[in-house]
DNA sequence: TAGATTGTTAATCGATTAACAATC
DNA sequence: TAGATTGTTAATCGATTAACAATC
């Protein structure tokens, strides 16, 4: 229960993934082995991996079921019942992320956009509503959401973060390029672009002097 | 040179960013410890990522000269000579990250954006081409591109990858919810909402059973 | 000088992996 | 039975942090 480290956690919906492509293809038992092959891990960490989330044991020579390590890894995830979310900021990163359908079958449910410019925006496509920003507070507090997203302009991100905050938002996934700091009792991820292009880029100059 | 760990470079562009506001604030010379109060990390650890890609000391009782750090950390990360990349997909991600100005200023400059209906796609408000996928392996090898931004669906995703690669392209960023494997000679980051998601939700939900 | 801050060495911590007995 | 695969203990590896002398 408490013995999953965060790379642990980073792995499972990688895991998660691989288990129900492997079901649609009516593959009814899979071993670490396998599993550690297609994804490029050890199979010892992917057994690990699994006997921290799943109480059901792997059958030696078999392997485990995959119906069963899907359906532990999803409840422990937390995939079964969705949390509800707002967005902040409707330009077009947040409208892509509202339209990503698949966050549902994440666990997470947008129900609510918030934007200055709440008039202007034709809300095409997408069914949530978008609200003015001065709403907000109050719709925090009947709703009693809990995560707030945040895909404004870098310039407004620290300020809709405090919104968030003293409006009672407990989770904050920040898409802005600002490093956001939170009072303990509230939840952060800085989605940070720039980190990942950096592993990239390094291996990138990596391979190429390789050459 | 070559000390540098995956997670130093990732925190990298987190000091970066910091650093470029004090400046603007006027703040010539900050120490390691006001950098790790504004960051949550541990003073130690920030000198020694200092140390791994500046070549100029702190001094002792002032600090780091704010502007040296930030040629250096900017040099280190490539910032200074963007690097050429291509985007598959020009949905509504694709268009979110076409439109995400701040990458030329992280080093990377999206040249081109190739899909399926380049024809039906309203090429607005942005300045770069929309070509037909047919005619990606010809302009990879025309133009000697070697990052490639996969911005699919999931199910095109994988063909898009193996595409990509037999067109010449060495790195890939992949947006689209697959776990994608290429050859070594390769880079590839996989960018996974849900990994991040995960964590942020554990987080909350411990934060929750505190209340 | 006294005090803040540096750079570095050593200790700690935690995650990954190797080794191996158990078992289907 | 023989062989593949499991779960777990111990060894390894690497990153973080504590301790501290050096110095502006």
């Amino acid at each position: 229960m408490e013995g999953i480290s965060k790379e642990t956690l980073q792995r499972l919906p990688t895991y998660l993934r691989l288990l129900k492509e492997m079901r649609q293809q009516g593959i009814m038992t899979v071993s670490s082995t396998t599993i550690a092959d297609r994804l490029r891990l050890n199979p010892v960490q992917v057994r690990k991996d699994f006997a921290g989330v799943s109480s059901s044991a792997g059958k030696p020579k078999t392997g485990f079921e995959t119906e069963e390590l899907i359906n532990d890894i999803s409840d422990f995830l937390g995939y079964n019942d969705a949390s509800q979310a707002i967005i902040v900021g409707a330009g077009k990163l947040g409208k892509a992320l509202i339209g990503y359908s698949n966050f549902k079958s994440y666990g997470l449910e947008i129900i609510a956009a918030f934007d200055n410019n709440a008039d202007k925006i034709p809300n095409d496509t997408h069914s949530i509503p978008i609200y003015a920003i001065e709403e907000l507070p109050d719709f925090v507090k009947k709703t009693g959401v809990h995560i707030g997203i945040i895909t404004v302009p870098k310039d407004e991100a620290r300020k809709v973060c405090e919104l968030l905050v003293t409006s009672g938002i407990r989770a904050i996934w920040n898409f802005a390029p600002v490093h956001l700091t939170v009072p303990d009792t509230v939840a952060i991820k800085n989605e940070d672009m720039a980190a990942s292009l950096a592993v990239l880029s390094k291996r990138l100059s990596e391979l190429l002097l390789e050459d």
